[in-house]
DNA sequence: TTTATATACTAGTAATATAATAGAATTACT
DNA sequence: AGTAATTCTATTATATTACTAGTATATAAA
């Protein structure tokens, strides 16, 4: 029960779109640097993200990637969701037709429990939070740098 | 991110074993037939079970399973928790040493929450609690076959 | 003390999923 | 045209999962 590469790059992925300060598109071979991340790899973990409209693309020499609507209309749940399939960990709660059991069984109810807290705490965190932890982090740090 | 067969198996199998009524050992043989699961499978699956303390075995003819203690003091956690290795999304949360940026990652801090949550909700969850839904679904069952 | 019957232990394996990599195609700015 | 970026389509290596098989060990009863 490990989340997958998918999710934990993405998520990076998108706290880099998020932490950009610039207007201007940023380039995958940018972030791949940065988070030191197979850019070839992104650029397939990208793609369920643009389908969602999460990020806005630009092909093309100085073209790059955007974030589709502002990050604190974004919430976590939506960026996960996509990249793992889907936020079930068990596959009969999203498809009951899959087990006889389905109707009675009462560990089914166990599985859906589990994926709903999980649902609603990645509801519950915009990309926006993530960037301003991430910006607080980056100044404290900066500022241990210049101290003594 | 889907959970393993192990942990689903194996809480049947402690459903199985905490409906049970007898004070009699349960052999892995009637609980496989029951639940429709590989008796071999399922001794494979009970052994960190029964490391655990959380079920007792007798050895030899008329052997069999009983529940290490009673359902009403086992959280579904402790059952979870060591059949999947641990409950942990993301390897770095349970090892921070495996990651440079560990101290600084914020994405971390969202493997930790989502670690936080599903281990409050299982640790919320007592196996009695299990058991009296199941008798209750079984009763209604019955009910239902019995009317009109 | 033998036999039957259960759990316990140790390997091995087939199938699936994950985590990439490779290269050609497409788009668009200069 | 040329360059630099994304996009699309395959392929592959590795790891994990989900088992299966066989042997050893324990114990109750005949």
């Amino acid at each position: 029960m490990k989340l997958s590469t998918r999710s934990r790059y993405g998520l990076r992925l998108m706290l880099t779109l998020g932490a950009s300060e610039k207007k201007e598109p940023v380039f995958l071979r940018e972030i791949a640097r940065a988070e030191e991340i197979s850019e070839k790899y992104l650029s397939q973990i990208i793609i369920p993200l643009k389908a969602k409209g999460l990020v806005t693309t630009f092909r093309g020499a100085h073209g790059g990637y955007l974030l589709g609507r502002p990050a604190s209309e974004i919430r976590l749940r939506e960026i996960i969701e996509p990249l793992e399939g889907d936020l079930c960990l068990v596959e009969c709660v999203a498809n009951s037709t899959l087990c006889d059991r389905s109707t009675e069984c009462v560990t089914r109810e166990i599985w859906k429990g589990m994926d709903a807290v999980l649902a609603e705490y990645l509801d519950s965190v915009t990309l926006e939070d993530l960037v301003q932890k991430y910006n607080l982090k980056r100044r404290n740090k900066g500022a241990v740098e210049y101290s003594i």
